[in-house]
DNA sequence: GGTGTTTGTGAAAACGTTTACACCGAAAAT
DNA sequence: ATTTTCGGTGTAAACGTTTTCACAAACACC
């Protein structure tokens, strides 16, 4: 618990004042070849590793970006994490990390912890952009953030996304290509999550440029591990649908488990796709036909747009990345037959 | 991009000196009720927001725990992140978060940074205990750490992890009790992680216990996300086994894809079992017989017991929590007959 | 041999807090 | 009525850096 060594000591220790131990430090300034070496010893003799909190304080840059997610279970913000942790280290940055757990007063409130802390920017995925009291709390702030998953919205803040409806649209219309007429939807909390909200929108859109009409929606909420129960009410629907679209891959995963526990198998009996692309998707069986959002990508770019913006004052920016469709073996052709109700339960 | 408002500010708004407003804050001192109202009325007009480096600086305490993991990929470690991030959060602290990707000279790069940050304890997971430079390091810097995942060793620094040895020996034993007699092991890389070695120790004990031979061990790099070649040397050997334990779920999960991929149905043609118990292992087909680590509980109780550390002063500790056989359906007896040599590929 | 420039260095003033100390007035104790 | 106590407040000195400014010495230029 000693108090680790100072810039004083290792001054005194290399007979020199604190001004020249600083210029060593950062390059900055000339200094003769022998003092380098002398102070560069004294450095190491004495452990003397830099204090960021004092350097933060008169050069007024902590040198850390705030993060914040909704939850680290989900693999998608994972993922991000992860992107955002490798571009932040590449460009001399430490970061923060929070989580709002879905929670919008998490949301103001971490980031209010965030700011307290002087984070020179921040990266978040908020619930509703269009309603986030978060973000008017942010914007008052004048510290630029970068949104990622949330939608691209009118406003002028920066965001790395994809086009959610559209990809939606996309997979829904790809279902609808492969025959199926009945197409149900399970989504995460609208409120809770913008993407989901969306994604649901480009469902809809694409039932009816097909001339359908949408299925049933069921909206749950993101800790439901369990979806047996929406799964058989799905089946005891007249007609049963004999597809499902869920507005992500961990919906995904639960719900074909869920009509496994039913004695329904994935795709025989329906066909089921994701939305986000999570790397177990592809390993399990069947593996997981879906929508793949570069996560991880999409985390580094706006890292990288963030510090264009901090270091080169460069604008805010859109920034819709594509999206991919991967074709997994949950999904299949309609059975010619009207899909059986499942065993009773 | 105007400089936020200070305590100064507030001071002269409120017409009171820095040293009230401070008092006011901290609710440390007395303070008439009259101006305390004044004083909170000033902060909410200017928007004031303590500047914690500023306090860091004078209390010589930054707030913030340190943490590093190998990756975020690994939902093992994405869980332990999101116990540390509670705890933390719940204790009144922020985190810094690095990651290696296993490689040991990241791990101490990554602590060196976080210590120049002046975090006041670290939690972290490193490649190997028992060799890491990075913990040497670490202890020279006297600044209280907690080791996640990473095995008990003699060492008198706090660790909480599960028993690896005996979990993976009960797993294995469990395989031979069904019936198997030629069991294999697909391992992580032993250098990038204790624990992998620590499982295949309790793997070969276990088949020792048992009269059997080990089968072979396969050790792999982390980033193998295709392990078809691996299951396609273990099904060319003479006699193939009948089971196959993984040191990761990810790994038992690529694995089982990688049978699929050659015709090998699992647990039909050959049982497979993973370690770590993530989440998604227990929603795919078939589900995965797995050892259950407690990752976020784990994560939290780190941070509990480094806070205990450094605010009770309490010494460190051994923590191994129990872990628990979580029993998928990727296992199975093994067929009478000798496992098919699969389709030709 | 003056003048101007460059190079290397140190002294000291910030940066935004907290806190030890001093102070004052009023209430309590004598 | 005098002393003591105490609640409420302000002053100023830290905390560990960076950086401006000043200054000396060395050098270049005519």
């Amino acid at each position: 618990m000693s108090k680790p060594p100072t810039i004083r000591e290792v001054a005194s220790r290399a007979g020199v004042s604190v001004a020249t131990v600083s210029r060593v430090m950062n390059g900055r300034g000339s200094v003769s070849e022998r003092t380098r070496l002398t102070v560069d010893e004294a450095i190491r003799e004495t452990g003397f590793r830099p204090n960021v909190i004092g350097r933060g304080l008169k050069t007024a840059r902590s040198g850390t970006l705030g993060v914040l997610v909704p939850s680290l279970r989900n693999p998608i913000f994972a993922d991000a994490v992860q992107g955002i942790e490798h571009a932040a280290e590449a460009g001399g940055y430490r970061i923060l990390l929070t989580s709002s757990n879905y929670v919008p007063e998490k949301e103001v409130a971490a980031i209010d912890v965030l700011l307290c802390n002087r984070v020179e920017g921040l990266v978040l995925t908020v619930a509703d952009e269009s309603t986030s009291r978060a973000l008017e709390f942010l914007g008052r702030a004048h510290v630029p953030f970068v949104l990622v998953f949330n939608p691209a919205g009118t406003a002028s803040h920066s965001i790395v996304t994809i086009d959610n409806h559209a990809a939606a649209r996309e997979i829904v219309s790809r279902l609808m290509q492969m025959g199926h007429r009945r197409i149900a939807m399970i989504a995460g909390d609208f409120q809770a999550s913008d993407r989901s909200n969306l994604r649901r929108e480009g469902y809809e859109r694409a039932l009816a440029d097909g001339g359908l009409r949408p299925g049933p929606v069921i909206e749950v909420g993101f800790d439901s591990r369990d979806l047996a129960r929406h799964c058989r009410f799905l089946l005891s629907c007249d007609p049963a649908p004999t597809a499902l679209f869920c507005s992500t891959d961990m919906l995904a995963i639960a719900a074909i488990r869920g009509f496994a526990a039913l004695g329904l198998g994935v795709p025989d009996d329906i066909s089921v796709t994701g939305f986000d692309g999570i790397e177990v998707g592809q390993y399990m069986s069947p593996s997981l036909a879906t929508v793949v959002q570069p996560a991880e990508d999409m985390g580094m770019r706006a890292v990288e747009h963030l510090l264009e913006r901090l270091n080169a004052g460069a604008p805010a920016t859109n920034l819709t990345l594509p999206y991919r469709l991967r074709h997994g073996e949950s999904w299949a052709e309609p059975r010619e037959t009207t899909a059986p109700k499942g065993t009773p339960v």
